[in-house]
DNA sequence: CCTACCGATCGGTAGG
DNA sequence: CCTACCGATCGGTAGG
């Protein structure tokens, strides 16, 4: 195979990137289950198979680990690639695709949602400007695109329609999880699809009286 | 003044009494800025003015004590009764006030969320049930009177449509407060008005080719 | 990357 | 409700 200078074959990786990556791993399952202060560096380097000690071979500290586990994993990362990459011919089937899209992906992983929580309460935020700097652009050029075919209402921008999708998603997954922990029952509730068609065409069509 | 059966005049608080409320009160504003395991019991009796083992002639422990504090101050125990209450002649109306004195609310204490998701990431929202047993009967009732005069998308049931209303309004509060934080200029961000807007009448209004 | 350990801080208790 | 203190656990370091 030839080798494209995009994309160079990687080292294989070290026995020292492996530990690396068996600490993000067993980082991103302790943070998320336990949220930052009562994950322990302890149960941390268990769960990689290392003593305590090794993790500061690799990471500064728990503030530099938990860094490394918001790039690598904040549903943010894991949002804005969905809905650029999504497919469909009109504006609705691409908004349709990308929400069922990253609602399937947020709720495989029912506990992923609490590294957004996490971050913005114990670290008051901070990553949050480094992510979307990132992701940003590229998704503000698609959803431009898209506000120009859709009929927003007035005031809505086209960052706004982005935000406006991103919440709507995230309302599903949120909703959905806190209402199934608090007892009610699976059937009765709305999913993606339903959200979708509210955020489509709203939930007043012609009826207006009361 | 003649009192009324319903209103027997409280007896006045003793000092044990406005101590507790203190304690709830400091209680608060710790969980709130720091989430659970990070509040320390040291700084919620400075804040209340008392030295650390006098809390526990309040409260059994932290847990009790955090669980009082969610029993008061939950988003949900402002978020149901304000939609119950919402004035309006029509069912655009009274959600619309209804969204907006909601709105209000949560973003006049920016950190009020804080206690949602401390209650979901640090204690597994253990307390869900009891607020939403508490809290559910008179929402559900008020909302199925809603659904019936609005003409909302097949398979939203009255239950749903109090879901997706109580998601639109949060995911609103939300996705403001984090791109705020991630450095997005207040301008461009959709308030509570433009989320209703979509919420009301979808994004599309006839167009549906991109 | 491990062993052994540090100071700090935690939630909670005994006794008054 | 305070003083004084307990055992436990924490993040992190020194030295090899």
């Amino acid at each position: 195979m030839a080798q494209s200078p995009d994309h160079p074959i990687p080292d294989p990786p070290t026995k020292g990137d492996r530990t690396r990556q068996a600490l993000l791993d067993a980082a991103y399952q302790q943070f998320v289950q336990r949220g930052f202060h009562a994950a322990s560096m302890r149960a941390i380097a268990d769960g990689a198979g290392i003593t305590p000690g090794g993790i500061y071979n690799h990471f500064a500290g728990k503030d530099d680990l938990f860094a490394a586990v918001v790039l690598a994993h904040h549903p943010l990362t894991r949002i804005f690639p969905q809905l650029i990459a999504a497919p469909g011919h009109t504006a609705e089937e691409r908004l349709r695709n990308a929400a069922q899209a990253i609602a399937a992906e947020l709720e495989a992983d029912e506990k992923l949602l609490n590294l957004f929580f996490a971050e913005m309460i114990e670290c008051q935020g901070k990553h949050l400007a480094l992510l979307s700097e990132t992701l940003m652009p590229k998704a503000l050029a698609f959803v431009t695109e898209l506000h120009a075919a859709t009929d927003t209402p007035p005031g809505i921008t086209p960052f706004g329609l982005l935000q406006t999708f991103v919440g709507t998603v995230l309302a599903t997954v949120f909703t959905r999880r806190f209402l199934a922990t608090a007892g009610a029952p699976a059937i009765a509730l709305a999913g993606i699809d339903e959200f979708m068609d509210i955020y489509l065409h709203g939930i007043l069509r012609g009826k207006t009286d009361l």
